[in-house]
DNA sequence: TATCGTAGTGTTTTT
DNA sequence: CACTACGATA
């Protein structure tokens, strides 16, 4: 057998696990390359196993006759991206393989892009931690804080959250004396934040407004904003991307280097990219190995600018585009994918597939009509206990949903089940009030000229800094073109701050030595000196309310999270740790390890995948919401296309449920079932599965009417009762299946008791004791 | 200047 | 309902 008969070989043995859509993707690293990658089809294996064969292998498997790469090349690959020469490997295509480190991924998490390192750790060995991998974001500030100088910015330039957006605009408005009843600062934002994403420059902007006055106020305050922005050293989101391209455009040098330096480009969730991204891939994807993966149907981002005309259009984009479609799903069963393509079928615009699987139909999907939100709740709790009394596990559930502001139904009733559970989204831990408070001092400590971060912070704790004082300061800064906080370190220069100048300097001075700190200390260190230097720490002691005891507590949880940046960076600095939890995403703190059902939105869900799903809500102007069912087709389909992605997160069960009546918003509406549960085909569901309901729901006469099929006409409720045995946390207990265990916890429920068991063997479960029939041993 | 109270307001989805 | 923003008062 020959050389290259034997290499193909050993390629299809280490690929083996491999159907042969995914084969042919992972083996086709030249030239562009779309993955139409359906839900559960394994794109991520595809994408991590694309990288190995790419380290591994690099183009053997395509272009067999080019010679196997010597020492000599790799030297010669060496020194071309140091610099040293200008010969580019021949042909564009590389001799040797790519290093991981000329590989680039774009995730749609971070912690996608973790795991993405990890799992080539654990294929190659090594090699990982060297992959640049991330979010747009993330790549972006990475390439930024080398170059921000070239865009007009210090390479520790602050990141704006929205609500730092927020406040800034207002100030703008106010100060250029706009009505906010005319013209909402959020309006103002989203106009600019789109101009962004599309790559519209403010002129660009003021062109485009012609005579429409509001138009050209929006402008104009765009125009402001970005000025503001850069005279706080300071981005929001869009302005990383908006940046990067500006740097990659207008500099030669740098652009060259990336383009030469990522030999193939691998854009994950290329459906959720908007325009700016878009071109940003197309110019770091200088050499044309440029491999998107994608799915039409998934795209569930337009809000925000995704167009997923990015996708269709990609071979136009990219002449001589391969397209490789993954259809197989290894993920649900055949009842609810069947399901999921029902749905999905009824929008229009789409480039059109069907996914298929070998698995059985599984179980019928659970369709279950509620009284209202409450009821709702309890019948997904109950469904879970039952699991879990049956040996399940809490983590393998989670409950999807629309919005936030519907997760507090929801988390009453599991807590009061004994349901452990996790909400991810809505409020999150960096964005309570005492951790902005410390960030800003954080901020400003590293970036004195952080207008927005100062003002929030120069008063808190109470120092008699008012307001009038603030503004007048603000205005000499204007005016004199100069930094808010120079104008406070020289406030005594000035006569209308005379009166607060003293404690203005004091303040700056504190500011300043701390600054001084960053070099000779480490992180952890200097958070807890801006805690003890500003008063911070001694001003919430001092209050001694149970609502500071909380902050307090808070703020030594965020000390521990940077004791924790500390440890898991090597190089760990003030602005790469204000970078990365700017950064991090909801989605990022999931931990599969601890056993809690995960609540979240559906948009939160993407990318993820569960064995029981529960989706709620799904009701006329919840799921479809108003907005999109007045918001004309596109939206609508939008909203289907989110649907899709709901459905296809379950891979044994699906439950969807819809009330009758639901309190959202202090207002109790009515609502029909969702038009997209009647798309589902009714064989597939199993309608109202009636179970005992734990607690009696008041019916009332009027409402039996509406719901007489389903729950109304049910009125027999099964009493709360005690469990047959007693029992109590300390007794020995033998359960059929995991043996000898301890009774850690025992928790009384509406009819039931929680157990939790410490079992000899299969360690810690929690059981309902009802269901697991325990033999009492001591 | 700070605090308290009330009125008003808005609520998709997120890096 | 829950939060914020603003205005009146101490």
């Amino acid at each position: 057998m020959d050389y290259q008969t034997l290499r193909k070989q050993i390629i299809e043995k280490d690929f083996s696990n491999m159907n042969d859509r995914q084969f042919e993707a992972v083996t086709t690293v030249n030239g562009p390359l779309l993955i139409l990658a359906g839900a559960g089809s394994g794109k991520t294996t595809v994408l991590i196993n694309r990288i190995a064969y790419l380290v591994r292998y690099g183009n053997a498997y395509q272009s067999i006759e080019v010679p196997y790469y010597t020492e000599a090349d790799l030297a010669a690959g060496q020194d071309y991206l140091d610099g040293k020469t200008d010969t580019p490997p021949q042909d564009g295509f590389s001799v040797r393989p790519p290093k991981p480190w000329e590989i680039l991924a774009i995730t749609f998490t971070n912690k996608a892009a973790g795991e993405l390192r990890e799992r080539i750790d654990r294929k190659l060995g090594e090699g990982g931690a060297d992959l640049w991998a991330g979010t747009f974001h993330s790549v972006c500030g990475r390439i930024l804080r080398r170059y921000a100088d070239r865009v007009g910015f210090s390479s520790h330039f602050t990141i704006y959250d929205t609500d730092d957006q927020r406040r800034l605009m207002k100030q703008i408005m106010k100060d250029a004396d706009v009505d906010e009843k005319m013209l909402p600062h959020r309006s103002v934002l989203s106009a600019i934040s789109s101009a962004k994403d599309s790559l519209i420059s403010p002129q660009e902007l003021m062109q485009m407004a012609g005579s429409n006055p509001r138009q050209k106020m929006i402008a104009e305050l765009y125009r402001i904003y970005v000025r503001r922005l850069q005279e706080a050293d300071a981005m929001d989101f869009d302005d990383m991307i908006v940046y990067t391209v500006k740097l990659l455009r207008e500099n030669d040098d740098v652009r060259e280097y990336y383009a030469n330096r990522f030999r193939y480009v691998m854009v994950d969730e290329y459906q959720d990219t908007n325009h700016a991204q878009y071109v940003l891939i197309g110019l770091l994807a200088g050499g044309g190995n440029l491999c998107v993966v994608g799915d039409d149907d998934q795209s569930i981002y337009r809000f925000r600018g995704a167009t997923i005309e990015n996708i269709l259009h990609f071979e136009e984009d990219y002449p001589g585009a391969k397209i490789i479609r993954l259809e197989q799903n290894y993920r649900s069963t055949a009842n609810i994918l069947n399901a999921a393509n029902a749905v999905i079928k009824n929008n229009i615009g789409r480039k059109g597939k069907t996914l298929w699987t070998e698995s059985g139909d599984g179980d019928k999907i659970a369709v279950y009509n509620a009284a209202d939100e409450k009821e709702e709740a309890k019948h997904i709790a109950d469904d879970i206990l039952e699991q879990v009394g049956k040996g399940g596990t809490f983590s393998q559930h989670a409950v999807l949903y629309r919005m936030n502001a519907q997760s507090a139904a929801l988390e009453n009733v599991f807590a009061r089940s004994g349901i452990t559970y996790k909400v991810i989204g809505g409020f999150r831990f960096f964005e309570r009030k005492e951790i902005k408070d410390i960030l800003a001092y954080l901020n400003v400590v590293n970036n004195h000229q952080d207008g927005i971060r100062l003002r929030r912070i120069i008063n808190e704790p109470k120092r008699g800094i008012g307001e009038t004082t603030v503004n007048r300061a603000a205005q000499v800064a204007e005016q004199n073109g100069i930094s808010l906080f120079e104008i406070f370190s020289r406030a005594d220069e000035f006569a209308l701050l005379s009166r607060a100048a003293a404690k203005l300097q004091t303040f700056c001075q504190t500011i300043d030595a701390l600054s001084d700190l960053i070099e000779d200390v480490s992180l952890s260190e200097l958070v807890e000196q801006v805690l003890e230097q500003t008063g911070y720490r001694a001003a919430l002691q001092a209050e001694n309310t149970e609502e500071a005891k909380d902050r307090l507590e808070n703020v030594m949880e965020f000390v521990s999270t940077v004791k924790h940046y500390e440890e898991e960076n090597e190089e760990p600095t003030l602005s790469g740790f204000l970078e990365e939890i700017s950064l991090v995403s909801d989605t990022d703190s999931l931990d599969e390890n601890d056993d809690a059902v995960v609540m979240m939105t559906v948009h939160a869900a993407k990318g993820l995948e569960f064995d029981r799903v529960y989706l709620v809500g799904w009701e006329e102007g919840i799921f479809p919401g108003n907005q999109s069912i007045y918001g004309g087709p596109e939206e609508l389909e939008e909203e289907r296309r989110l649907a899709y992605v709901a459905i296809t997160r379950a891979k044994k069960h699906l439950s969807i449920s819809h009330a009758a009546t639901r309190m959202l918003f202090g207002q109790t509406g009515r609502n029909l079932p969702s038009r997209f549960l009647k798309e589902i085909p009714p064989e597939l569901c199993e309608e109202n599965k009636v179970r005992f309901s734990s607690t009696v729901i008041p019916v009332t006469e009027s409402k039996k009417r509406e719901f007489s099929s389903g729950f109304g006409t049910f009125s027999s409720v099964k009493q709360p009762s005690a469990p047959a045995v007693a029992y109590t946390a300390g007794q020995t207990v033998e359960h059929k299946t995991f043996g000898v265990g301890m009774i850690v916890k025992a928790t009384p429920m509406s009819s039931d008791t929680m157990l939790e068991i410490a079992f000899e063997k299969v360690g810690t479960k929690k059981l309902m004791a009802n269901f697991a029939k325990l033999k009492v041993l001591s």
